[in-house]
DNA sequence: AAATATAGTTAACAGTGTTAATATTAAAAA
DNA sequence: TTTTTAATATTAACACTGTTAACTATATTT
């Protein structure tokens, strides 16, 4: 049946087009402004014509949210090259708070969020969510790497990488949210031009360093 | 001219009646479905008349995120009664997460969403943050009084208490966002019925004491 | 060639924030 | 007291939003 498989594929491309445009305009204008109207313009059918593609709003930005895990895990994929365990962990917070001062409609959309795991919740009942748990196991695996190697051998390593990850996870909320640099404007007791960022990120590596 | 002081006590009250029905629709059902025209409703008046007492929607909730701030700094004041500085530190952060577990709304508004924040950048120039620096001064104060007692005595005060704001907004925002549970349902090496914000807030309060 | 399934469209519903023009009301001046 | 003026509130409208029902055109199968 090849004709069958032609149309299969022609129907593949119009749901990755619809996704390149709703992930064109997502990135340029941020999630509200990325109307059903205006991702069907782009491609150029009628804004019905995605609801046969895609269940509704919340599922295209489900599909950029993947993608969003998918470049994250690329990002990570350098990691593979820091062999020193606390040397690995350093690399993979820089790379975190990188990937989320480079891609702040990212990271919104994948950590910020509440529609896209309301999304998993609702319609993918089958538990497919592979690309966000790498990103958590390879974080566990490097704690525990760094256990082996004398780091933070009294705490739990789960509990300990929440903590990590809970710890990167607000400092860039607070940064992508305006706190942190409103914090450096009106504490006068900051010296100007301080990153407030890298320095808190710093602090978090030396107090790393004093739990060996 | 007690004619006008009557009317601007009733324009006062007006305002007021207008959040008051915007903080309720707000507080049941979130930020999106608080609509200009259901306060209206409320408060039996025109949709547009609620312009005449507040800019647009960001203004009423701005205002809103004011009273949250409020909220949290009388949660605080409990904090007075406990003069161990690390006691104090460890119950300001019972608290933080208390507050954002019973006010999920409130704690979005005032650390999560954007909007407040910008409304304060555009149109409140002469700086006037007050509530939100309180809570921050409030934390600086009592990291200094830790070091004072001898804890994390080698860190930079403000980078310490950045980074411990950063930990407990980063688990309030994982928590709220549902990734926690998320976490907590998948990883199956964790045991069930497990807390796991608990968990992670024991583990950095060892972390800290590690740190004296 | 007729019946059927697929793909895409138009029109509409029920909302949203917001503004301009208008009406109503109350205070001030004549 | 009547007229003018200022403040307050309203109606109607604009330009959007996500989403659905009903309809049409196309292509495949019987």
């Amino acid at each position: 049946m090849g004709i069958k498989e032609r149309k299969e594929k022609h129907k593949e491309d119009l749901r990755q087009r619809i996704l390149d445009a709703a992930k064109e305009l997502f990135l340029k204008d941020g999630y509200d402004a990325t109307s059903i109207r205006k991702i069907a313009e782009k491609i150029e059918f009628s804004p019905t014509t995605i609801y046969l593609y895609y269940k509704d709003k919340t599922d295209i930005m489900y599909a950029l949210h993947q993608e969003g895990f998918k470049l994250l895990g690329t990002q990570f994929l350098v990691l593979q090259h820091v062999h020193e365990p606390f040397e690995r962990l350093k690399a993979m917070g820089r790379v975190y708070m990188s990937f989320a001062l480079s891609n702040p409609d990212f990271y919104e959309l994948m950590f910020i969020m509440k529609e896209p795991i309301e999304f998993v919740k609702n319609h993918c009942h089958d538990e497919e969510w592979e690309e966000g748990e790498q990103a958590f196991t390879a974080l566990i695996n490097t704690v525990e790497h760094c256990k082996a190697a004398g780091y933070f051998v009294q705490f739990d390593t789960t509990t300990f990488a929440l903590n990590i990850w809970s710890l990167m996870h607000g400092l860039c909320g607070l940064k992508l949210q305006g706190h942190l640099d409103h914090m450096a404007s009106t504490k006068i007791s900051l010296p100007d031009n301080v990153n407030l960022m890298e320095q808190t990120f710093d602090g978090f590596i030396s107090m790393l360093e004093k739990l060996k």
